[in-house]
Parts: C-alpha cells; structure tokens; sequence
DNA sequence: TTTACTTTCAAACAAGTGTTTGATATGTTG
DNA sequence: CAACATATCAAACACTTGTTTGAAAGTAAA
C-alpha cells in the first residue's frame, strides 16, 4: 500500500493520515486494540486527538484502515509458485510467517496485530476474517492436503492446520510470558530460523502421524520402536 | 478449595465473598482482565459496586483471589501417579488439560483464564507465573524429556514443549474465531476427547522427530518414505 | 485579496472506569 | 436493650475513554 496511493503521500493530509497508521500499527499490536489509547496514537503520530476521527470516522475505522494484509499474501503467493515439494513449501512458509511474527525490526506489525485478533477478537474482526484468517486457513490446508494426501478426513487436516497454526502464534502471543522465564530471550533472525525449522519438522512428522492414524487410530510408534496403545 | 473454607461460608459476608469471585471467574474468563467491569461481576454476583474494594481491596485483588490452580495442580499430581509410559501420561495430560480448557460446563474457568493471561498479560502476572506457568512448563518439560530421552538438547526439548503447549491453548483462544468459520461448533466431551488424542500423537510423532533432528538436523521423512532435505 | 474549502487545534462532552464515602442496615456481644 | 464491629448500599469522586465542537490556521483557485 506504500507504493499505491504514493502520488497522493505529498499532501499533508495523506501524511498525517499515514503517520496516525503507522502509530495505531505499531500501539495495535503492542498492546492490542482496547489497550492502546486514541490519544496515545495521535500523540505517537504527532498529530491532534481529533485527528483519528477526522481522517478515519472513528477508532474502529482506524483500525480497518491498519490493517492490510499485503504482507501475508504476498508470503502466500510467493510460497505457491515455488517448485519444491509441500514439505519444503511448508518449511518456507512457517519461516517467512515466523519473521512476519517475531522480528521486532520487521514492518509487518498488522500480522502481530492479526495474531493478537485470533486470540481476542474486535469489531473489525468481520474484515480480518474475510481477508485474511480465512484465506490463509484455506491456504494451509490445501498445502497441507498435500503432505497427508487423502489419508486423512476433513477433521484430521483441520486439527494439523490448527497445530500448525497453534504453534506459530504461540511464539507471538506468549513473548511476555516466556520474556519472563528467560529475561535474555530474543529473537534475531538465527532463532527464528531455528524456531521455524522446529515447528516446520514437528509439524510434518505429527501429519505422517495423523495420516497413518486415520489407518489405524490407536497405534502410534514410539521413540523406542515399540507401538503401544493410546 | 469449595471444600477447605467451608465452614466459614456460611457467614453472610463468606456467601457474597464467594458470590462475587464466582462471577469474577466466569467474566474474567470470557471477557479478560480489562473486559469484564467491575459493576458487571458485582451485578452477576448480585453485590453492591462497593463489595469488590470492601472484600478484595481493589479490582487486582479480586483477580489474585479468582485464580485458583489447585485444579492445575491436581491434574499434574494425578498425571505423575499413573504408571504407564510417558507417552501415555503425555496423552492423558493433553486429555485432561483440554477438558479444563474447552468444557464450558466444567468449572475450572481459571485455566481459561490463565491461557488468557498467557496472552495478554494482567497485573496479576506475578503470582500466575510463579504459581502455575512456571510449574506447568517445568512439568512439561520433564514429561517431554522422558519421551525424547537424551537425544534433545535444551533448546530443542523447550521448543517442543512449546509446540505442545501452543497447540492445546490455540483452541482456547480461537474458539471465537473458529467459530465464526464452523458457526454450529461446539465441544462436546467426544470432540474434545477427538482433539486431544490428535495433539498428543501429532505431537509424540513431532519429539521423535525433534530428537531424531539432533542427530542429523538437516533430515526428515516424508510420508512416501523419502527423505528430503529441509 | 477575496473566497471557499480543507485541515488542525484546544477545549469540552458524554459515557464508562475503578474507587471512596458516609449513612444505613445487620448481626453479635456486653 | 444497648453497644459495637461488620457488612451493605446509593451516591459521588476522580479519572480515562472515544468523540464532538467551533474557532483558528492553512491552502488553492478566482
């Protein structure tokens, strides 16, 4: 969206409109929608607290106005011309979306702010749904229907799309909380790498998992070989 | 804890007292710390606004006193009695915990409350953390490293713990949005029981592959029984 | 410059927040 | 009963919230 309406960006109206998103982004999906405050993105934005509802009819507005996904389809559509097998594209996936939701240096905020969504919904829920929840639900599940093949139901592919998906956000949402455990912790970009790495191999082996066990539901191996029953 | 106080809930200033941590649990659990108003719970407790500072001090207060993990607890000291392989204790877990977290009949909405704490953090953090987020990880960890044995380095073991977790408390907190996209979704004690036997064998399958990574990280197997790289 | 329009601004607004107050009721003890 | 501490209540308090207002400043064309 920088790029589209630039022609316009001169105008000192379309720089304060820009700057209070730029600010209702970064306070967004630092402390979600309730907890930042108008007067705080407009003192952040440098610009007048009437200046939200002028530009953008209402807090809620600007929050709309925040989000934009072009981020996270562009990882979609970049992901889907790569030729490679669903294993790999789902590494490459599960990378790009961990830097989009970890690196603090990355501009991407509207996918912290979409993280924080899924967890705690507001009225501009509607829109994110339509734009980009479900079409990335939809996108991991066709990638996924890959790796499984047709081995497993619509109730298995939806449940390894959610342990995908609940590991990823986990890193985002729980960053306080663990920040808490290891005072030190920081992700650069060798962590993420190595989160994503983890999630991508888990994930694809807990799928040959659940494909396997659509043959037989009770039989699973063990580290030691053995197969016992669950 | 409705057992070990009792004899004193019979005073009336014991049954408001109850009342209002009460419907404190159920408004915390469903709207958050910052959602749910303190007039709200004292309406549902059917107290005067003035009951909550009278009783708890402050509206934080009030919160310390609703969080109770002796359900937590007791799912872990029950879990650590079962003789069976770790594996199967790891299900039991996933079962049990899932239950906690998505049987709206259940009344432990202080797991709720405490997979909403993990994402959006209260001032109540402290006591949380130290008193169940910190046992819970520990907990985990160790049920972890008896099924990934020594083959898993630190790094490695907490980020399937991690991955564990992630998974259990996604549908947690993305019930709402879930629901949005499957309007008729609901979990019974099945559904549940469905979902956490999906986490616990995608997730053994995941920590048999993150301790197989150990020894060779740049391998995997495909469900066709290749091995590519990744 | 005058005119018309857009944008900014300090100030105020109405509603909601957690909290406090002082009186009133309630129950217990002398 | 009287005295006392406890508990409840309506009302108000101090504060923050998103939003609106009306004047002032800026901007561009006639």
């Amino acid at each position: 969206m920088t790029g589209a309406q630039a022609p316009q960006l001169n105008s000192a109206s379309e720089q304060t409109r820009a700057r209070l998103v730029d600010a209702a982004r970064e306070l967004f999906s630092a402390h979600g929608f309730q907890g930042a405050t108008v007067r705080e993105i407009c003192r952040l934005a440098d610009a007048n607290v009437a200046a939200v509802n002028y530009h953008f009819g209402s807090k809620d507005g600007l929050l709309a106005e925040a989000f934009n996904f072009s981020a996270l389809k562009a990882l979609q559509k970049k992901n889907a011309t790569v030729d490679a097998c669903p294993e790999i594209r789902l590494h490459l996936f599960v990378r790009d979306f961990m830097l989009m939701l970890l690196d603090e240096k990355n501009a991407s905020r509207q996918c912290r702010m979409m993280a924080r969504e899924l967890a705690d919904p507001t009225p501009a829920l509607d829109k994110i749904f339509v734009e980009a929840i479900a079409p990335l639900l939809d996108f991991l599940s066709r990638l996924v229907r890959e790796i499984v093949g047709d081995r497993a139901d619509e109730a298995a592919l939806r449940r390894c799309v959610y342990s995908l998906l609940g590991q990823c956000v986990f890193y985002r949402n729980s960053h306080p909380v663990l920040q808490r455990l290891y005072p030190d912790l920081h992700y650069d970009v060798a962590e993420i790498e190595a989160t994503a790495r983890h999630i991508a191999r888990f994930s694809i082996a807990g799928m040959m998992q659940a494909a396997r066990g659509e043959l037989d539901s009770r039989l699973f191996e063990t580290g030691s070989g053995y197969t016992r029953e669950l």
